[in-house]
DNA sequence: CGCTTGCTTCGAGTGCACTCGAAGGTCATA
DNA sequence: TATGACCTTCGAGTGCACTCGAAGCAAGCG
């Protein structure tokens, strides 16, 4: 195994068969470690629940920038890498299209001179986000209207 | 056209391209009139933003129980299938599966003696609404750091 | 030396939820 | 009589986000 410095590598646990609902977590096995800044694809694989097909699908189409290589050509992920991909996920989560992060991760890419047009993009993921939230409750009220009418053996 | 007593027709207004985001609201184009019972299929497509292709294949895999007709074999669907359709919509936007939502149908077309798997269903639902909504707040405040970095000129 | 982990490229397959079109039909209204 | 809204069945296509497998190769560990 090529695995980093005193990470204990994970152990197999078979890539998730991940039914791809896009709209919920991924299940995030592993807390990442302290004190390190270099982490193999498997360990990556390990933290965030996505596999490695996934991983470098993510970098191929650009929604992350050139992860960095060992000498012999190999992945190594900083945390910043990690933190990306914390980031990629939660914006995944709120059912923004991989088309809009690419597109995110770009200008982030161009430079500072982009920060207007992330920070407009950003306001209006957010005005989505509080949009699905409020609908989440509408539809949490309709559930509970019926769940306490089951509740009361259906009056 | 074949429309219903009072109603003033839906002008054609193109059936929607829908991007398809299932995690997102439908655009709900008009309110529903009061006082009428049998609403033709245009009628449904103009409330609820589906199109007669959805509608009818919601109806076929058993999504919607059987929708009345008319004399002529025409559909006309009650307050009572608006209602249904309205639940459907904001099942489908806590990104239950289709088939999740047709087993309920069943149940519910299993009569009383369904009630507590109905319940049970509704809230295990209820407890995956509950954790996405979570997320999104853990989203949104992701966001809001991230927005008003940029908006400070990014310090 | 062999095993494991990783690399590359390529292209095909999957699952979901529609989405569309065509063909051929019935009605009712202008 | 023509048009338009609707019906049926059928099957194919779309878009998204993976997901997988295969081929062929390079390193490192025990």
């Amino acid at each position: 195994m090529t695995v980093m410095q005193s990470t204990t590598a994970a152990p197999i646990e078979q890539q998730s068969p991940a039914p791809a609902d896009i709209c919920s977590a991924p299940p995030r096995r592993h807390p990442r470690p302290e004190g390190q800044d270099r982490y193999t694809i498997s360990e990556v694989v390990a933290f965030t629940g996505l596999t490695a097909h996934t991983l470098r699908w993510y970098e191929r189409i650009g929604l992350m920038s050139h992860i960095d290589r060992s000498h012999t050509g190999q992945r190594r992920y900083t945390n910043r890498d990690l933190d990306w991909l914390d980031f990629v996920t939660k914006l995944r989560l709120t059912g923004m299209p991989v088309a809009d992060m690419v597109r995110y991760a770009e200008l982030v890419r161009e430079g500072e001179t982009t920060y207007p047009e992330r920070r407009e993009l950003l306001e209006q993921t957010r005005r989505d986000v509080v949009s699905r939230i409020a609908e989440l409750h509408d539809t949490l009220s309709v559930l509970d209207r019926k769940i306490s009418f089951y509740e009361t053996g259906g009056n």
